[in-house]
DNA sequence: GGCTTAAATTAGGTTGGCCTAACATTGTTA
DNA sequence: TAACAATGTTAGGCCAACCTAATTTAAGCC
C-alpha cells in the first residue's frame, strides 16, 4: 500500500523526476540548488524516500526514482501541468503566479479533483 | 503590515469566526472539538493570535475575534465560499470533497487567484 | 461556604522539515 | 601521489504544531 508523502517529500520526488528528465544525472547539490535548500536537507530527505522505497541512492553517489518513485513523480507533474493550464489560460493568471500556486495546490487536492479538471479542461476547447 | 499566517493559525481564525456566527459566543473547548484537536494546542494558538492582535482572550474566558482578526476571517471564508463554489458547480464534485479540498486551497494560493476565481464564476452564468 | 466537575492551562514530549558547523569522501590535477 | 576543491554526510539545534499527563481555575450545587 502506498503511504501518504508530505507536500514535502513530493516535491523531492517531482524535482528528482525532472532533473533526470531534463538533465539526465542528480546530484544532491542539483535538488538543493534547485529547490532552494541545503544538501544536508536533501541528504535527509533522501533517506526517508529510499526507505520508502521511492529512490535509490548510495553514499556520495548520484540519487534515481525507482519504478514506484517514478509512477508517483509523474502523475505529480501531471496534476502540476493540468492546474497550472487551469490557471494560465482559464483564470489568465500570469506564469509565476500561475506556477507557484499550482505548486501548492498540487499536494493538496484529491485525485476526484484532479480528474475533474481533467475533464474540464479537455472540454473546454482552450486548444492553444 | 500584515504578517503571513500559516494555514493553521488561519484555520483557527476561521473556525472561531463561523463558531461565533453561528452560536454566538467561543469557548476553548468549541475551537477543540470543531478541528478535532485537544484544548492545550488551541491554549497555545490563542496565544499566539493573541499576539499578533487577531484574538482576545482572557484566561480561562471566552475567545473572541479583533477587529483585524474578523477581517481576516471574513476573507478567509470568502475563499473558502468562492472555492467551493467552483469545486461544486463548475467541476461537479461531491461536497465533502469539495469542502476537504477547499480548506487544503484557500491558505495556499495567491490573492490574484482569488479575484480570477471570483471573476470566472460571476461570468460563467452558473447562477444556482 | 465547601465540594465536585467541567474547562483551561502548564509542563514537557514528539515529529517533520529545515538550518549551520564540522567532518568525510571523492576526484582532479600539479 | 599528495593536496586541494567539490560534494556529501553527520551531529546537533530550532521552530511549528501537534500530543498526554498533571495542575489550576471557575461554576454549579448541596
Amino acid at each position: 500500500m502506498t503511504v501518504k508523502l508530505s507536500p514535502s517529500m513530493e516535491n523531492y520526488l517531482e524535482t528528482i523526476y525532472i532533473l533526470e528528465r531534463d538533465r539526465g544525472n542528480v546530484r544532491v547539490k542539483d535538488i538543493a540548488s534547485t529547490m532552494e535548500i541545503t544538501m544536508p536537507s536533501v541528504s535527509g530527505a533522501m533517506k526517508c524516500l529510499e526507505k520508502q522505497g521511492l529512490v535509490e541512492h548510495s553514499r556520495y553517489d548520484l540519487v534515481t526514482l525507482t519504478a514506484k518513485g517514478i509512477r508517483i513523480a509523474r502523475e505529480l507533474t501531471r496534476r502540476h501541468r493540468l492546474l497550472k493550464d487551469f490557471l494560465c489560460r482559464v483564470l489568465g493568471l500570469d506564469n509565476e503566479i500561475a506556477e507557484k500556486d499550482a505548486c501548492g495546490i498540487e499536494h493538496i487536492i484529491s485525485p476526484e479533483t484532479v480528474e475533474s479538471l481533467s475533464r474540464f479542461l479537455d472540454s473546454d476547447g482552450a486548444g492553444d
